[in-house]
DNA sequence: CTATGTATGTTATTATATAACATGTCAAGG
DNA sequence: CCTTGACATGTTATATAATAACATACATAG
């Protein structure tokens, strides 16, 4: 984690946590974002899902960034690229990732973030801080079991799910 | 629970439960909108918030209607009974209603739900039907207190959450 | 090669949400 | 009584997010 690295952020990184304790502390995020695109690259042959050029790329963006980006955002980074410049360049892309778990939707900011634990069928929670905007993908196994056995009590089964909180991190917390 | 009332529904109904396990299942909702509603108007009373008509109104159609309902299906509403029919309108209305822990909003969807539990500072989690729409309010203190060590766990603190399950109600599962 | 499924490009439109300012209402203090 | 200030509502306009529908390209199995 302490390595030297052309591209070293000196900001807080959001998404990662190979140690969980990890996502707010600040790390070098290119290592991550390498690991995480390596596995999603795996990933995506494994399941036969085509990693194209715009797909690709945009994972990349979302790795690249320290928060979770608008479609928008990312369509105007394509542009920028060559890729088309229409909303559903972005939003083809993005969805293909949701589907294939390489990226999460974060419905409380019309946003997405690269999934920072591709196929390891996690239970994602996201904390959001609402001071810096930084966006951590927390382990959660035990609030997905939780969730799984209040839905059970009503008879009600639970195919997808988003679990997403607002607050403060813990630098913005420290200020 | 079982009544005589000209408001009876045929269908299962989504937010109520009083006892939770009623929440998918068939009852009368009217009894329990009442309810809500004047638990609602207490609650304001006590808050010093005022419940003006509209923002009344928008509770009350919110209460009718057995699943959660976009902003604009609620302007719909209001400008049929002579309400104003500019977006901002309804968007206040419910605002209001959220902010005062009268509704709750739902990401997932785009929509708004009342709350069934007005005042109890409840951690709402939603189990939201694919099938048929429907969407309840279940009790989640447990996926609360799960969310909450979670992110203790990363020095995080939680201000808001928003836990939304979709999947199938026990109605749509049988079929 | 060529047919077929999948991916991308493109145009247009729909859906959701808010900014900004004007007008109205109502109650507390003069 | 009246006025003033806070809050609520009305209204215009626009911002932001998402998708429908169709055309074109492109890879790969047959």
């Amino acid at each position: 984690m302490a390595h030297p690295h052309p591209h070293d952020h000196s900001e807080a990184c959001p998404g990662c946590l190979a140690p969980p304790e990890a996502a707010f502390a600040r790390h070098d995020h290119s290592l991550c974002a390498d690991d995480v695109l390596a596995r999603a690259e795996a990933l995506a042959a494994a399941q036969g899902a085509r990693l194209t050029p715009v797909r690709r790329r945009v994972l990349e963006i979302l790795l690249e960034e320290h928060r979770a980006l608008g479609a928008y955002d990312v369509l105007q980074r394509l542009a920028a690229e060559g890729f088309g410049n229409q909303p559903p360049v972005a939003y083809r892309a993005l969805d293909f990732l949701v589907d294939n778990g390489l990226a999460h939707r974060i419905r409380r900011l019309n946003a997405f973030a690269a999934c920072m634990h591709p196929g390891e069928d996690h239970a994602p929670v996201f904390l959001i801080c609402r001071q810096c905007n930084h966006v951590a993908e927390a382990p959660a196994a035990a609030v997905r079991a939780a969730l799984d056995s209040a839905a059970e009590a009503l008879g009600f089964t639970v195919e997808r799910s988003n679990i997403e909180a607002l607050g403060l991190c813990p630098a913005c917390r420290g200020e």
